[in-house]
DNA sequence: GCCAGAATGTTGTCATTGACAACAATTGGG
DNA sequence: CCCAATTGTTGTCAATGACAACATTCTGGC
């Protein structure tokens, strides 16, 4: 029987501090969380001198590549909630990083473009992003980083 | 090239609401977080009848894995601060499913063990995340499960 | 063209969570 | 014995998700 299989019917108390994680051995979602927790505390540590946070990241890349389009457009390709998005994109207004246009099709929604500080900004700060993968990669193998990627991809 | 490669470069805009991610399409935290949420609004929805959560949940099966054990060794194990479990703690106590007794050893920490009624609890409770568990396997495939969890596995 | 219902963005509130600090009691090393 | 560290508790703050109410605007059926 192989080590994995061992772990998976838990046979070993796991070592770590002494304790077993008992049946917790077998649910995807602990473990999908724990890597989740390191993954955005080591991004949010990297982007440090930018002051971003994954969300405002995440929001920036989409109308990097989405210009012009609405706020409910942007929040259901992010699963952001229109409340909680208006909020996050007031606070990237007052950095002057975005700018919101009335809509010239439906003057119920605003158009949402990047500044030229936001683009100035966005260049800065993916450099600190793909300096977070790289230290991703180097923590949990870059192979293993691909092949998660790939797994995880398909339901994005 | 393979779609995956294809949408690695993101050389098409995804279709899902017309809007493409760009860049975050290389990032591992975002479709981890994604995943991540799907399986915990399950867990919740499916422990409805229960009133269980995640982190409640976790605390019972490493109690139980574990029985006698100090506050400190619990929080240790499941990456749960002191202050933030001691509040757990209180309200499995509260509900009777757990009793804490004063450590023969040191006085200063409580030894934690299921009461009888948390045994049964967790038996109805187990139930329903065994369904829980069914129902991820069916959304992402019982095999990319099983992939993603022994990938995981690894960084517990 | 008109009106009811839906969509859009804004604001307010509430519950959960993570992080941190302060504190009392207790332990352990020197 | 004394001082630093540990344990558990409580309080507070910021970030987040969820939800409701609201004004404005659009859309579809008539």
């Amino acid at each position: 029987m192989r080590t994995a299989e061992k772990a998976a019917l838990n046979e070993w108390p796991d070592p770590r501090e002494g304790l077993s994680i008992g049946q917790l051995e077998n649910h995807l979602g602990y473990f999908l969380r724990r890597l989740q927790i390191w993954v955005f505390q080591d991004f949010i540590q990297t982007l440090r001198p930018m002051k971003v946070r994954p969300a405002q990241y995440s929001v920036l890349l989409v109308i990097e590549a989405n210009s012009g389009r609405s706020q409910a457009a942007i929040g259901q390709t992010l699963n952001i909630e229109r409340a909680r998005l208006a909020r996050l994109l007031h606070e990237l207004e007052r950095r002057k990083w975005i700018s919101r246009r009335a809509s010239a099709k439906d003057a119920r929604s605003h158009s949402l473009y990047l500044t030229k500080d936001g683009e100035k900004a966005l260049t800065r700060i993916k450099s600190l992003a793909k300096q977070h993968e790289a230290q991703l990669a180097s923590f949990i193998g870059p192979r293993r980083r691909q092949q998660l990627l790939e797994l995880l991809r398909e339901f994005g």
